[in-house]
DNA sequence: ACCTGAACACCGTTCAAGT
DNA sequence: ACCTGAACACCGTTCAAGT
């Protein structure tokens, strides 16, 4: 049993967010390969086994690393006021700046159930309030995901002006900007 | 040594390309995690190691089917024309047909030292000729993929209606289209 | 309650040895 | 030229046993 019902995914010990923290700290300074049971333990003076005494599965593990990720992202985000290609930059600048994190964030389905309710929904209202449409917040927050992810990847040419790329993906959905 | 210069990445021997298709059989059939060399090799009727006289390494197999999927999913888009939204579709259609090989093939680095020269450009100059303009491409380009890979992790909350956000994507970039 | 050591079923890869 | 078996350094996870 990972977590009780009504916190679902909530860091319920201080040794779990511990284990967290660690687990964070290796993924910024070493990379997604070393995010693995037996090297946080190691890490942390214990056996692998002796994780599971706090932490349910290795899933668990990252959806509790995942939502910390969240709720400071969208905090970061929520710096950035009420211009699109402020909270761009923005969206852009923190994906940069944690890649490993952001790879995890947004790489895989995301773990629903072991992450605490509306977590999720907070972090994509500020873009519906924008946008002003449902439908356009989506494919805007999709292109800055396609961006970043590419970027990431090293998927665009050598010599590619990304940041011409985003400008333009800027202007193209500008006009869908909320009027107030 | 995996591949001479001239043609590298080009599936040299015949038993190498049937490697390849074992594996891109696999892996639509059973996803990524049946993509093991082990597994691959049993599919074969030989061990793991045999693997090692025809591949050079697991990212070189990868890369062989990467290249497989790249070139077929190139002459998918071509048959779309010249309309943005027909070209978009075509993606998505792609994409979700085949997903476990869209995440082979976009989620992670391109493995461009183990790739024929010039597919990846060749599979790119449709849409950059499309557009006219090379930033409005990659931004178009990003946004599909955001779109797909956000649809594909299950990224979309339940009641999403995706056709719509494509909708929109296609409309905000429309006025970018070349004209001719 | 918390931790250990051994074990299970996996990985990619190397290498000596066979044919 | 092609394949095997054993081995190395890893995985996530379970479980009996200790304190």
């Amino acid at each position: 049993m990972a977590c009780a019902l009504p916190t679902a995914g909530s860091v319920a010990d201080a040794r779990r967010a511990e284990i967290a923290a660690v687990a964070r700290r290796l993924l910024d300074s070493e990379g997604p390969r070393a995010l693995s049971m037996r090297r946080i333990a190691a890490e942390l003076g214990m056996q692998a086994p002796s994780l599971y005494e706090h932490v349910g599965s290795k899933a668990q593990l990252e959806a509790d690393v995942i939502a910390s990720g969240l709720a400071e992202w969208s905090s970061a985000l929520a710096t950035a006021g009420r211009d699109l290609a402020a909270v761009a930059a923005s969206y852009r600048a923190f994906a940069v700046a944690n890649p490993a994190l952001y790879e995890l964030m947004t790489g895989r389905p995301l773990p629903r159930d072991l992450l605490p309710l509306g977590l999720e929904a907070g972090a994509a209202k500020p873009l519906i309030e924008l946008l002003g449409d449902e439908d356009a917040a989506r494919a805007v927050w999709a292109a800055a995901h396609g961006l970043v992810s590419l970027e990431l990847a090293g998927r665009f040419p050598p010599g590619a002006d990304l940041d011409a790329a985003w400008a333009a993906m800027v202007r193209a959905f500008g006009g869908a900007q909320a009027q107030r």
